[in-house]
DNA sequence: TCTCATGTTCAACGTTTATTGAACTATTCG
DNA sequence: CGAATAGTTCAATAAACGTTGAACATGAGA
């Protein structure tokens, strides 16, 4: 299930981006990734990883904001991740669709 | 690509077979699989394994030795194909299709 | 309260995917 | 040559997937 989920580009580039966002160790609200899809497109994958157990919803208000499970992964799948962000880091400016992603929440 | 790949049970099943030989570093033929599945469902999957670019296949008379293209994968996905492996080796138990698969060809 | 902003849910659609069996190619061995 | 073995290719089918827009729910702010 996690390797489906971070294999579809536009998840794989949601999960980049929480990644950059660990460094600053604060969170994304969906409206952060409109620039890789529409809003129900999004929330769609945001389902799907939330399902696989990929990332983690905080309710604040009307947003919703969302961090990594990086603990939870790398006890279970250990390695997997940063292997997948670094890979993905490597490749970033191949990938249209994570073109910008470094860009940090404008608020 | 890679991970669309790997997040097929069956070939994920195949890449970790192809990984426990690669000790032995021997060779698995097609026929080696067959616990996984019908020939021309695995022949399916063969062929996207090699489109991705994670194994390799040698020709030898009547048969194809596959292996690993390890090296060409930890240089582009360093970490990746460990990370992957040994989670699958982790939960082997729990994944009906790779019960099973430290099993080394009979011969 | 009324309205706006933020997300989710649902139904519909077209595409891709995995699986199957039959037909086919090619090599080995008698 | 003829039969058997090892794999691939092809066509067909059913299921799963990603995308879209419309409808819905909920909290914030005037």
């Amino acid at each position: 299930m996690v390797l489906d989920c971070l294999s579809d580009p536009i998840r794989l580039a949601i999960v980049y981006q929480l990644a950059q966002q660990e460094r600053v160790s604060s969170e994304l609200c969906c409206g952060d990734f409109s620039g890789l899809g529409g809003k129900s497109n999004l929330a769609y994958h945001f389902a799907k990883l939330r399902e696989c157990g990929l990332m983690q919803t905080r309710l604040a208000g009307t947003n919703r904001f969302m961090r990594l499970r990086r603990e939870d992964l790398d006890a279970r799948f250990p390695g997997l991740l940063d292997a997948v962000i670094s890979s993905a880091a490597r490749d970033a400016d191949r990938l249209q669709l994570l073109s910008g992603c470094d860009l940090v929440k404008v608020d």
